[in-house]
DNA sequence: CGGCAATAAGACAGCGCTGTCAGAAAAAAG
DNA sequence: CTTTTTTCTGACAGCGCTGTCTTATTGCCG
């Protein structure tokens, strides 16, 4: 077994200095160009990669960051991570992507564990870990950078991306209102997150700029799975004003709600329109396709990891436009 | 922003030597249990983690382990990195997860500078990056302990976790046939899959044990996404012989049949049994809800890290057990 | 109770880089 | 030309650990 490439292999072939190798593996300045083209000729040429643990022991920077998220769904998760890892890429920095568990009382001990373990130089938290009090507090406590994926909570705190659940959930809510609806359900999503709040929000605006009164009856609290829309769906069916359309806070709950209207026998979308949010596969995946919202989820991770490298002093929020997105769950309501 | 943490205040705090602070975080012998506990509450109080570089660079060990995957279903993906990290955990030890491209040119150069960059001590491959050649090449010449998660060839070569594609088809042909189906259409996977071609090969053999004549035209290629399910089935559904159940090789694809079905306004499961593989989510998640292959996903994923872990000389190879799960969308054909 | 193994703990070099400082070469200014 | 400034390159310490070697200390035997 061939023992590892170093910088001062590298220094030997391209008859300089192991500084002058470690100043072109680092872009500085101050390194003639044809010295520095005779160094990168002999890493391409011996396939050189620079030990991630040198670098972080030795130097200021260890170019990892981490993004830690918790349970989402899978096809949420696998955006953030496909994002933040594209953005990683470019910039020739490693993503560690970390799970975490943020009603565990270690969670504060983990993350702080993996800092010191890693030495990450930055990190980025997506939902609901954005919104973890004593997870933001250890954060700033060490001082080290962070940029927050759709937080729900202290916009003004931190630097963060995100789009306007309030106005996508209007959005919607205003389509079904001028298609003809005007008894609408509302599936709330998991209390943990804040976007279910901002959501619902959303939705009683719509109806109050219709002039539509806003009946408890026709919400139903959920958690953003399969299930809770199977429940809320079979409750919201059987409410004595029966709503001609229901609108989850979710695909996966939409999905729940699907199911129950097909067991019931009902026709979709001439009995029952049904609206999703957040454009998951999932959403071309049911029948009828689901109308639904679509997050910019991938772009918003890759916003992230962008305001994380550029630094910037203080702080700075990029909002993301959604995306009404009118597939065939949704029509008017047959009287 | 305090500064670091090390061995060394460590040691000074439980008045030892910083080789014996090293002795028990790598829980070695020779070291008095009441000095290991003088120790071990030194560390807590501080809450102390080592650094992972400074191990990487001073032992042989880097206590980290890579998971190699390309696109995969998110949902798969996910459950493997579950798998992975929960075992990872268990052990002390870091999961760096790294998407790989098997069709970029650049695969080997990558997973080469993921190695020499990040020191990891073993490496999982999840397909289909198990049956990428140069990559396995290369994972043989630096001599790195390597794991792969249902893998389609060279068996014998590594060692590996996989469950019997071929017997799980099977499986649920002769299900298909013991209900009554003689006309059986069947989507086949990815090409770059191995799995595909397994499944394939069961459909073929409970064809044959039961007497049934293999027909091409009832066989159609697909790429284990929604939409060449819906391009089979639009196929397959306009065959002069129309099949009365189709089995296509997962989930997603499956979904896709169930749409065109409904589309063209068949009941099911009575005028259409359609099965499914891999019982994602999604198999609940659709009307009718997926009878499908269990696969165990996540168990393949930790057994895998079990068998990195382990260091067993030499190869060995784990099956998992598949299931076969009934739900509503087969059932005996109606003439 | 001497002698020898087994057990326990420490001293110290060095892993592969980067930060700091110092010195040489080239360019600009006088 | 010499002086000053700017650009370029190298020597060397040290980041926080582990591997190796050495030096106690203990237990157990006859």
């Amino acid at each position: 077994m061939a023992t590892r490439n170093t910088i001062s292999d590298v220094a030997r072939a391209a008859g300089v200095s192991i500084k002058t190798v470690s100043r072109v593996l680092n872009k500085e300045r101050y390194v003639r160009q044809t010295t520095r083209d005779k160094v990168e000729a002999a890493m391409a040429d011996m396939a050189f990669s620079p030990s991630i643990a040198a670098r972080s022991l030795a130097g200021v920077r260890s170019h990892q960051i981490a993004l830690i998220y918790d349970n989402h769904s899978p096809y949420y998760i696998h955006a953030i991570q496909e994002g933040v890892w594209a953005r990683c890429r470019d910039e020739d920095v490693r993503m560690l992507a970390q799970p975490a568990d943020v009603s565990s009382k270690t969670i504060v001990a983990e993350v702080g564990g993996l800092i010191d373990e890693t030495h990450v130089d930055g990190i980025i938290l997506s939902s609901p870990v954005t919104d973890c009090a004593p997870v933001l507090a250890e954060l700033e406590r060490r001082g080290i950078p962070f940029v927050r994926i759709s937080p729900g909570t202290n916009h003004a705190l931190t630097s963060s991306v995100y789009m306007d659940d309030a106005q996508a959930a209007d959005d919607m809510t205003t389509h079904l209102i001028n298609l003809g609806h005007r008894v609408i359900g509302f599936v709330v999503g998991h209390p943990n997150h804040m976007a279910s709040e901002q959501r619902l929000f959303g939705y009683r605006r719509a109806l109050d700029r219709a002039g539509i009164p806003y009946e408890p009856g026709l919400v139903h609290p959920g958690e953003f799975d399969f299930a809770s829309g199977v429940t809320a769906a079979h409750s919201l069916l059987s409410y004595p004003r029966r709503p001609t359309a229901i609108f989850a806070s979710n695909d996966d709950m939409a999905a729940g709600v699907l199911t129950v209207a097909h067991a019931k026998g009902l026709r979709l979308p001439e009995d029952l329109s049904v609206a999703g949010f957040d454009d998951t596969p999932l959403a071309q995946l049911v029948w009828p396709p689901l109308t639904t919202i679509r997050q910019p989820t991938r772009d918003l991770a890759y916003a992230a990891a962008s305001l994380l490298f550029e630094k910037v002093d203080g702080v700075e929020h990029r909002r993301l436009q959604h995306e009404l997105v009118i597939r065939g769950s949704v029509s008017t309501p047959t009287p």
